[in-house]
DNA sequence: AAAATTTGTAAGTCGCTTTAACAAATACGC
DNA sequence: GCGTATTTGTTAAAGCGACTTACAAATTTT
């Protein structure tokens, strides 16, 4: 049960997280410009703006004078009030960013692992982080936690995860935890693109979007009614396996015509390979191959009704404010998608248009990681932060 | 946004709310019991109670003696504490209940009506209510509102509302609130049937499940992060028109396959048509149709297939607790649904039960209006409820 | 130069939760 | 059977943060 009774304290708090969020989202605002959108009174706002700054969050900007009355003091977050580390673990492959408190990757590496060794990259990934950060780029005491995504789903046996073998029910958030000594926020990587966008891109200030996110495989981010949506066992968005072609291509999974049988690396390498053309990695995947391509058309031909589909039935189910695309592809092979995949068919939100109802995501191939780092801001200054968005089952590594 | 700042008055109608379902969820409880269970202290929830108690939402039983201590007063909801009235509008008919404060159905009425004339169909709900009203079942000051439910989507041209022929733009809540004089509250019937279920029936204390509606057509109730789903035009869980056979049966919306051609009362009623028998309405195929019909069974091998990937497709994005199955359908034909639905495909939830994955609501045909009367109990207790579960486009009537 | 307007602060009030202390009523131990 | 432990629920006072009211300060407008 999540009904939680509130005192003061907590009211405080959600204060606090409220007037963040405002000069997040309006930014640059006076004192008095959050008054008003907050409904909130002056002397309140005074004080809160007070705590942020003695938090060091925010930071005040130069007098702005030129309306009648008073010049306001307009304030904006301070990018260097905090800085959080993600991690975005994939097939083969770790991403770590380390961002500032607008978004601002301050230092990214990327590592080539051999992730069927789960210990050892466990601890290659922590021994790293540590050089990263001794590195000194930052104060470490403003280092607030860590995010980490990964492909999902996560503890369902037969089916996850799918993109990334032998992890399922590995304590990785728990080993992170344990050997880096700092808050670990665990998430899909579709949750990870979406958060990004939704705090720093494209997405900013929506209640209610759909991030999809098309890499190894394809899943999605969810924010519904203006939260992250994690579901019973952080698998919501779990859009691989949904079927879009009853008849289709076997699965993995068992089943046939899931969607990530047609759009995915993986399909797409499947389709080479069923030509000849042996590929194994995104890296090989983009240096090969190109726009004009007869084997990417061909694959490409057949992933657009499936994707169409997919589109279709998250807008019927979601009714959301707009859908997002992008993820770990490369850029010109998203702008295809975009431009085949119109005209969307006939939907819920078709009294949106159509540039509203499927956009481009902004942010490029490190927002799974970007948005990763963003969960541990929010985890440690939203008071309602919810932790389901967490993957549950793991077990000891 | 929903960024909205609390206050001390505010924080009081939040608790408030929080011990009313306390002890809704979990009564009869005592006073130290809610405290326990909401981390209030003991004062603040008697303060609470008493005010709970002054409004006659609940009411003190019978001194509870038997363990260690001092007896303890249980405390329960009053059912007479509050009445609020249900609507649900659908193809030639609509079902109005009156219930009490726990969902008990206080007086019932099924109007047969030409929902093709608006105007009129709309008079004569509002007249018939008021003459129920008159009747003096209840006492009228403790009516609290009405809620509405009929079938969606709203505002979508092309698309809504396909089981209400004309009814699209019009204004449905603001007329009846204006010739009624209390709140009206509205939403799809599928998000009125989860209401039912989630508040009085067998979906009681879920964070994340969803309802599957079957009725003339099909729909869904979504409630995630404890809260419903309205989307961004109040038209989220439409799932009537996601396609699961892309090359099957045409359907009215221009697409092919739609979930809604297999499964609902108007695709039985085509499969009989075809076959020459001409059935009309529900009330007729429940009376010339039974369990062994073999018009019944070949409808029904079509059916299952598409149902199955229906709930798997819902399993996978959104890892709800459970889907419950119910509607205006014969129960018999749920029931065999259920039973031949089974085994579930793979999916998220794969790590559930069987029986938790997939449960009969246990609330009979009258669960849409019956939720639909207890939106308007959230609508006035809880200070957070989501206005945004209403349709959006109205015009005026 | 006076008036109007707007920003932001200071002082005190208000509402609600909390802590601390305690009375009341029961079961338990001897 | 009586004192003790336990639990319930209330009373009184403290604490906390938002609110209202009042006002000083800095600018534009007239």
């Amino acid at each position: 049960m999540s009904l939680r009774a509130t005192n003061v304290s907590h009211g405080k708090l959600v204060n606090l997280w409220v007037v963040f969020e405002t000069i997040r989202l309006h930014g640059p605002l006076s004192r008095s410009d959050i008054a008003r959108l907050t409904t909130l009174s002056k002397p309140s706002v005074s004080s809160l703006v007070d705590e942020l700054d003695g938090l060091g969050l925010i930071r005040e900007g130069a007098l702005r004078t030129g309306g009648v009355g008073k010049p306001s003091t307009p304030l904006d977050l301070n990018p260097e009030g905090a800085f959080t580390l993600g991690l975005h673990l994939d097939y083969g492959r770790a991403t770590v960013v380390l961002t500032d408190l607008i978004g601002g990757v301050r230092h990214r590496e990327v590592w080539a692992l051999d992730t069927s060794d789960q210990l050892r990259t466990l601890r290659t990934i922590a021994r790293q982080i540590k050089g990263l950060l001794k590195k000194g780029k930052i104060d470490r005491s403003r280092l607030m936690g860590m995010g980490l995504v990964m492909p999902g789903p996560f503890g369902v046996a037969g089916l996850s995860p799918t993109r990334l073998p032998g992890w399922d029910g590995v304590a990785v958030r728990a080993a992170l935890e344990a050997d880096l000594r700092m808050p670990v926020m665990l998430a899909n990587d579709g949750t990870g693109a979406a958060m990004a966008e939704w705090r720093f891109g494209v997405a900013k200030g929506h209640e209610n979007f759909v991030y999809v996110f098309i890499g190894n495989g394809i899943g999605t981010g969810l924010v519904v009614n203006g939260r992250l949506v994690g579901g019973e066992d952080g698998n919501a968005g779990e859009i691989a396996h949904v079927v879009v072609r009853p008849e289709g291509h076997e699965c993995i999974c068992g089943k046939h015509g899931c969607l990530e049988t047609y759009i995915s690396l993986d399909s797409a390498l499947h389709h080479f390979r069923r030509n000849g053309v042996i590929l194994s990695s995104m890296e090989e995947f983009e240096r090969c191959v190109g726009p004009g391509d007869t084997l990417v058309e061909e694959w490409l031909a057949e992933a657009i009704g499936p994707l169409r589909l997919g589109i279709n039935l998250i807008e019927n189910l979601f009714n959301p404010e707009a859908i997002y695309l992008g993820g770990d592809f490369p850029s010109w092979l998203l702008d295809l998608f975009m431009a085949r995949i119109l005209p969307l068919p006939i939907s819920v939100n078709s009294s949106h248009s159509q540039q509203t109802r499927l956009r481009r995501a902004a942010l490029g191939q490190d927002a799974a990681a970007i948005g990763a780092a963003a969960l541990a801001v929010a985890a440690s200054l939203n008071p309602d932060y919810l932790q389901r968005v967490q993957a549950r089952p793991e077990y000891e590594v």
